[in-house]
DNA sequence: GAAACTTGAATGGTCATTCAAAAAACTGTT
DNA sequence: AACAGTTTTTTGAATGACCATTCAAGTTTC
């Protein structure tokens, strides 16, 4: 029980350290000692929990999944017609807990560096194809099936671009805003 | 004049094996003897052209940067209409010799980089605005004011949404498929 | 023969990971 | 409550590997 918590509090503490960590100096540059100051703790300490630097990567990546899959699971709760499970879906991207600049930044250093990591590729590729469902379900309520892919396209490109964007920001996001545009682009979409 | 014609040659050799390396490697992790191996010289020589991993990076970036613009005057020159130009400044980025596999790698691995590098990050952030000022300059022809804007985001994005996912592809790319679905998601949002 | 180019080897530094030993937390016993 | 034993957690220092950059000595080009 106390076991378990301890582990879980650690685990916790050190991805967030991570988030904050690979942000202000870069995935392919932070440092194990640089992560484990910023959660006052030593880098062999990280090793006992995560086993390796890969190992750390992957955690952080799985929690920052997992934070994404439940902002869409409860926005598909409440959302009624296909048109609002759609703004569900942009709206769980553009989540406030999940639309910050570092964790924009540190999911652009995860796409980067996939392609090189089969661990990391794996993530990225589940992540994408539920994703792609979920809009292709909606979309085909709404539109002729020969308009359904292009609009998909748009719509899942457009908010891979507006991430790649906020990772760049110097200011802090404004979630509100991004959900409105989203909207916006998705009545573009879909008149 | 022969003394700049081979330094020239040698430059562009070295930035293609930059290219080629820094795909198979990626950014962060390739070493100067692996791009040096890839283009047959030594790590040496490449400090003598470059002065530093820093300098080649950035005249990597560079070369990528003038091909782009290069092919976004190309295709203006003959387009005649607004709607011609916006799928100009589309073709040019989904171009025949831009839009392959390392290419867009490349590209992702230097956004990932560029808030890390002040360097990188001018270089970044004046693309950006040449293809947003393109972008607006033809969509105010095409669309109500209070609609211009959303409509650029969605194109802007989509633009880089695509790059992003082809960074991801394990086969070949097909440019021609890539123009055509932009130039639908053009349609798709000017109607 | 001078200038431009090339490179192997040396240099100095950085870093992930390991390890042994200390510290802390927990356990059951008295 | 105090204590001895056990397990879990933490860390400083050591290890071993890797790498960008430099440089002196060669090679090629003009």
């Amino acid at each position: 029980m106390s076991r378990k918590r301890i582990r879980d509090i650690r685990n916790e503490e050190l991805i967030e350290a991570t988030i904050v960590a690979v942000h202000k100096r870069g995935y392919g540059v932070v440092t194990m000692a640089e992560i484990a100051r910023e959660a006052g703790a030593s880098a062999a300490s990280i090793n006992y929990y995560f086993g390796s630097k890969e190992g750390l990567m992957e955690a952080t990546m799985l929690h920052l999944l997992g934070k994404l899959r439940r902002a869409m699971s409860e926005g598909y709760a409440t959302a009624r017609t296909p048109r609002e499970r759609l703004y569900a879906v942009m709206d769980a991207n553009f989540a406030d807990g999940l639309f910050t600049v570092p964790q924009c930044s540190i999911w652009m250093q995860f796409w980067a560096n996939a392609p090189y990591s089969p661990r990391l590729s794996r993530l990225h590729r589940i992540n994408r194809a539920r994703v792609r469902s979920h809009f292709l379900a909606e979309l085909r309520a709404l539109l002729p099936a020969d308009r359904v892919e292009t609009a998909r396209q748009a719509l899942q490109c457009y908010m891979d671009g507006v991430w790649l964007q906020a990772a760049q920001s110097e200011e802090a996001l404004d979630p509100d805003e991004a959900r409105a545009a989203a909207h916006r682009v998705v009545d573009l979409v879909i008149p």
